[in-house]
DNA sequence: GTGAAAGCGCTAACAC
DNA sequence: GTGTTAGCGCTTTCAC
């Protein structure tokens, strides 16, 4: 086992307490500038680093908060993380990732192992099927904060940070309207989702403002893979009568769409429109390139990780929600000229 | 500060000792199978969660790998950390995540202020510009074990997992070559990455094997950014003479090169040939689809986070590499026809 | 302004 | 097989 150098080291080099010299590597406290120079200059010298588990044990702090999401394999999560870990290394905090692979049961297992001693606060967005919430419940009375995004859970009461889900769908589907699509269907979610629900609130409103007919047949459930998206696109295109656009709860099923499309032979645009949510840039690589309603993953990620950091300072924190808006990205996927 | 139950809660319940409770609660040691039940149950009905602070501080570990990598938001790294969290969490380890977003004064920042008390050790692939690789050395020379994956520092001696860059390299160069086409331009990663290096050596020997010019002009060393590869495609366009084939050192420069390409009106496949290579899912969304030398980046990251624990047991470790071979995807984009 | 000492929760000799 | 005790590195009263 290697040997680190500790403030012990520094107090017996320099002739004095390692209380003092614990004060001095801490702003606070009384010190004088004259010791905690010396006490500064040693700690360099001697390649000082600091036992983040002795310092975790004595305050009851470690200095981790912990992540925990479904999968990092897609653009909105891996840009959320970016986002996260860089307000966390700016106040030097270092992030844990736990990946639930979207299983409620893995979730709860990493949940349950979790040590709440590892971490000093919890990041989550939740796995789509999870029925119920309650092992979130338990973790905040046990002491530790938790702020969800995205994903959130609303039965909770913390905080929350995610983005416009209404106003980015209503805006999306009036989108479609306007390019003078009137049959549109919707590629939902799972069903038990915020998020979804959210979003499939928005198309109805869209709907409803332009007083277009809500057909209960043009809206399926599903899963957020692009197989699902190929699939749900094929139920479309079989039913007697055809939508001629769909707005997709997010790129990935959108992308699933344009495929069935195509291998259908049907014109993307012009004959069916097609509109998706997240703004993954893959959107602007596929052909032709996808209208869309971008998610701010990168601020949506940093915001959420103030808030935990804010939360984490303070004995009872009052939840926040905070929702940040989208930008529409216009592709050639809406296009039906 | 919340409390959790410790062990000395579960000691004074069932009126034994605290190292009692320790030893039951590991395995190992000499208890009877009667107390350590007992015990077991105690920890159970407590909800009792060890505290990883006082376990690292007493045996002089965490439970906590850290990944220092460039970013997430790709396909090859949030694949490979999938692989590594994966085998991390059936290991009972923890993942810390530190992004250096390809900036080697963010790499050195990170390792200098990386308390060496907080991981058992290290898998990182380096930023694409580092120019030595001293820092890592001092952090073994500590003893800390480091796996290095994907990017390795060729200078260093210690375990490294990457996919056979040269015969990928070799075997995708020679399928352009059966395919017909004659003049094949080489866009690079940078300069100093040794796994650039090894796809050029690749991309070298197949030429020469098949007894094909090696053109100075017709090899580009940049980025591996797709803004990188849209600028060596217009910089190979601009050539007196054209390559009629771009073999780009990983698929970002491969779509950057297409998107030049289509830009052009030039035909991708007939007209000039493009292959990749990573495997990015992208690959198979873009039109014409990319012919990609597909990498076990899943693989490699289980395999790289086995080594690192098979080290950590260890005081003295001796350094493996592991190469792993990659699969070739055709795509359209090298179909002539 | 600085030092002595107790203690955070756990492990590991060392006794018995 | 189990208890006692010292100590991991750091923080934090409490003295002085």
């Amino acid at each position: 086992m290697p040997h680190f150098v500790t403030i012990k080291d520094i107090a017996r080099e320099l002739n004095i307490s390692v209380s003092t010299v614990s004060r001095a590597m801490r702003d606070t406290y009384d010190v004088s500038k004259e010791t905690r120079d010396k006490v500064l200059a040693m700690a360099a010298k001697l390649h000082y680093k600091p036992n983040f588990n002795a310092t975790g044990l004595a305050k009851g702090s470690t200095h981790n908060i912990g992540i925990l999401l479904p999968r990092v394999t897609n653009y909105y999560f891996s840009t959320a993380i970016t986002g996260i870990q860089q307000v966390a290394l700016e106040k030097g905090y270092h992030i844990i990732l736990y990946l639930t692979d979207d299983s409620p049961e893995r979730e709860l297992d990493i949940l349950h192992n979790l040590s709440l001693t590892s971490v000093d606060g919890l990041l989550v967005s939740t796995s789509s099927a999870a029925e119920t919430s309650a092992h979130f419940q338990e973790v905040i009375k046990e002491g530790v904060p938790v702020v969800f995004f995205d994903r959130v859970a609303t039965n909770i009461y913390t905080s929350k940070v995610m983005q416009d889900d209404f106003n980015g769908a209503f805006a999306t589907v009036e989108h479609l309207i306007e390019q003078g699509y009137r049959k549109i269907a919707h590629v939902s979610g799972p069903v038990g989702l915020a998020m979804s629900a959210q979003r499939l609130r928005g198309y109805f409103a869209a709907l409803e403002k332009h007083q277009l007919p809500i057909r209960e047949e043009w809206v399926l459930f599903s899963g957020f893979s692009q197989e699902e998206g190929e699939q749900d696109a094929e139920r479309l295109l079989a039913l007697p009568e055809r939508p001629d656009a769909i707005f997709a709860a997010n790129d990935r099923k959108a992308i699933g769409c344009m495929l069935t499309l195509k291998k259908h032979g049907i014109a993307i645009g012009p004959e069916i429109g097609v509109a998706g949510f997240t703004g993954d840039p893959v959107s602007k690589l596929i052909t032709p390139t996808l209208t869309t309603m971008a998610e701010p993953a990168f601020e949506i990620g940093r915001k959420s990780c103030e808030l935990l950091l804010k939360h984490i300072g303070k004995k009872n924190f009052i939840p926040e929600e905070i929702t940040l808006p989208g930008t529409l990205f216009i592709g050639d996927s809406t296009k039906r000229g």
